[in-house]
DNA sequence: CAGGCCGCTGCAAAAAATGCAGCAGCAGGA
DNA sequence: TCCTGCTGCTGCATTTTTTGCAGCGGCCTG
């Protein structure tokens, strides 16, 4: 849309850090992006951004204006997709930030589905922590987030909650594979792989530890569950993870998921949600609605 | 703002009806005017306008459109005063629909208190009602509105409600001046001035004869509260009046106000409020926060 | 102290918006 | 029935705005 296109190369600048970086990458001069800054400062009376040696700043009214067109921008989205609508296509992006646990099976199967309904509709899917989670939503980088257990909720609306009881992951032949639910004390005498990140799983697990007064060395960490399952299966050592990224299949393929006893470990609960006060464009407002309804078939409801 | 044109443009054209006449109080060229809107048309990929023989008028995108243009605007009216608030001087402008009651004492006391303390607010005050109030909050003519008992209040967000028992009005001479209440049948024996429209006051006293089963028959109407005042005045005769249409020393001048006995005619009720989801600019807001203690104070809150 | 990065400005070229004149289409009145 | 008056729309010349190029001075870093 032209008429945001000053918008757009503030939004440009902020995230640059600089004119010169952002002009480069919006594929213009330096000069015309600086002149439009400052003929907006002017306008305003005000300067948008501090002068530092080293590139710009946003000041304190640049912070109240890049708020401002960030929401523009989106709404503007929403009203075009709105109107796309109406006259018979669906269109639109749906980008997504969400855990890494969403990756394997659940985000790719529900995505398939819905382009399937609406070819038109592309996505962006994000791996994010938590908190990173959290900041694309208020930044309009995503419309909906889907995290675990996530810390503070203050711009987060949620829009469905799961739970998501923490599973042992394991090879096909490793002892504990025949019992159907796994006390933690059973997996304690076994080596183990866990996630390094303190948060999520892993954050369970340490705090279902502490209170059992017990202690794990694992033996593998990483910040890649695909890595941590492959590694399962390879060595024949045990890791966790949740439902929703396991397969429903899991337990007739190379792996086997046993649920851990919810006395031991409690249950994990997974958010899915969008920015509070938003409103999110038509497809994401349905895919989210498709996520819902998906998430409550197949897992307990919190 | 410059990037604002077009959508300053297709407002106006929406307004006047017509490409024509809206370049005409543009100050432009019907070509420049039409221009435009092809342009957006072209990168919305569907018509804004339906072409009447005689002007045009919004398509079902267009309506879509126009709404999300008279929320950009407000709200970068409302970001560039809060950009001009930490700048140190406090500017703005503060529009309000309200019923004729306001006019001839709240209103101007409560504005000129406010503008001592800030005097490059402006204001600009217009007559509407219930209805025409709610519509004027919708399409962002007015940031508040004051209504007497209204109608419907789907897009109109309560700020403040107080009482307002309806008041008999007289001269000074008047054989009620002297009781300190009135019940609805000493009026009865009275000739009486009531207002015109179906709604308020007029709605109120309706109401109440209907239940009492009794009949008036006003010897002088009027849409004008103004007019009916004086009137009552001049010729001696009841009129009706909510109290805030009335100086608080009102009972010192020429006139006389008495309550109705609230067991014949229900008090109503007035509202303050603005858009629903809106976010008020800075000026608005504190003038409207002004106006909640302010009522608070004076009158009953409901 | 030089090199590199920064934001900013004068001037000319390119691009966009505007105005002028004139077209066709439709409605209502003589 | 034609005619007048209104509508939106288009080709072309003009004006205004935006962009790019080259170069300036300032600041930090190595």
């Amino acid at each position: 849309m032209r008429h945001l296109t000053t918008f757009r190369y503030i939004d440009a600048v902020v995230k640059a850090g600089s004119i010169r970086g952002a002009a480069e990458s919006l594929a213009i001069t330096s000069t015309a992006l600086n002149r439009r800054i400052l003929a907006i400062e002017d306008e305003l009376g005000v300067p948008i951004f501090e002068r530092l040696p080293h590139g710009v700043r946003l000041s304190s009214a640049g912070e109240l204006l890049i708020h401002h067109i960030r929401n523009q921008m989106s709404d503007m989205e929403r009203v075009r997709s709105q109107i796309a609508d109406l006259s018979g296509v669906r269109r639109g992006h749906v980008s997504i930030a969400c855990s890494q646990a969403l990756l394997p099976y659940f985000l790719p199967m529900e995505i398939s589905l819905y382009r399937k309904e609406h070819p038109n509709v592309t996505f962006g899917v994000h791996v994010r922590d938590r908190e990173a989670a959290e900041r694309a939503l208020v930044d309009h980088t995503a419309d909906i987030a889907i995290v675990f257990e996530p810390v503070r909720l203050a711009d987060f609306m949620t829009l469905m909650r799961v739970f998501q009881p923490v599973h042992a992951v394991m090879g096909h032949g490793h002892p504990l594979a025949s019992k159907e639910v796994l006390r933690l004390s059973d997996c304690l005498s076994y080596p183990v792989a866990l996630p390094t990140a303190p948060y999520g799983v892993r954050h369970l697990i340490d705090m279902a530890m502490l209170t059992a007064a017990a202690r794990v060395e694992p033996v593998i960490e990483s910040d890649s569950f695909e890595f941590l399952r492959n590694h399962a299966v390879a060595e024949n050592i045990l890791t966790f993870q949740i439902p929703i990224g396991l397969s429903e299949q899991t337990s007739t393929g190379d792996l086997v998921a046993r649920p851990l006893d919810r006395r031991d470990v409690p249950a994990g609960v997974l958010y899915m949600g969008q920015l509070k006060g938003r409103t999110l464009p038509v497809a994401a407002a349905r895919f989210a609605a498709q996520l819902s309804a998906s998430m409550a078939a197949k897992f307990e409801v919190s």
